[in-house]
DNA sequence: TCTTCATATATAAATATTAACATATGAACA
DNA sequence: TGTTCATATGTTAATATTTATATATGAAGA
């Protein structure tokens, strides 16, 4: 298990706007600006993640007349969005809770009285 | 699908300490002193890391005489890790390339002369 | 019950990422 | 071949995460 790829991997996902872009090429390829369009982000911002989900193999460029159509690389990126999805929805209450190092939420208490 | 509780999943996973951490436990259950010695972090570190994986269903604590056992979700974590891992070693090079955001290591050039 | 040992928490500086705005590029069509 | 349109890149302030150091906690054993 190579962690140093792994980590990039994860980082590429551990954002929304990237997240919500590869939502939103779940159901086809899309240009740049649709997909800005169903994100609701500025184009300069979705050009940006695209740039770094396009470095990290999950979606891939071609032309279209004036158009950069993006398609999402389905292959490789179904089996990891599923098995995250699989998680967080089981533990969906404390994902909550922690949010990563914005930690504690609720003041700290002990972790074994429950 | 939940982006929000997504994003909070693969930003769990997106530290190399935790993944670490989470390699350790994969050959078994250990207490926290021998996790640093296995990822050679110091305690505080550790600590503050497996804080963080508890709270994302990730591992799981237990008292063991004066020592914390943690535990690892395998039947949640092993799905995710290799999904990710089979991404990771198909677009490795990619992912070196893009380091995400630590960006563009090679001058920029067209996305599609190649 | 006092002490020790294993672990957890607090804090803050260093570092990385996000996000917004400005500008550049370059293929396509007139 | 000049212009426009779609997209990419540069830059920087705001924000979040990491990392290191110091300290607290609390169960277990003396």
């Amino acid at each position: 298990m190579n962690n140093s790829d792994n980590v990039l991997v994860f980082k590429a996902l551990a954002n929304s706007v990237r997240l919500k872009i590869i939502d939103t090429l779940l159901d086809g390829p899309k240009s740049v600006e649709s997909i800005c369009i169903r994100v609701g982000e500025a184009q300069s911002r979705v050009s940006h993640e695209l740039f770094c989900l396009r470095n990290c193999g999950f979606v891939k460029p071609s032309r279209n007349g004036r158009m950069i159509i993006y398609e999402l690389n389905k292959t490789s990126v179904m089996p990891i969005l599923n098995a995250a999805n699989k998680h967080a929805s089981l533990f969906c209450k404390e994902l909550k809770n922690c949010d990563i190092l914005s930690e504690i939420k609720e003041s700290a208490q002990s972790i074994y009285n429950k």
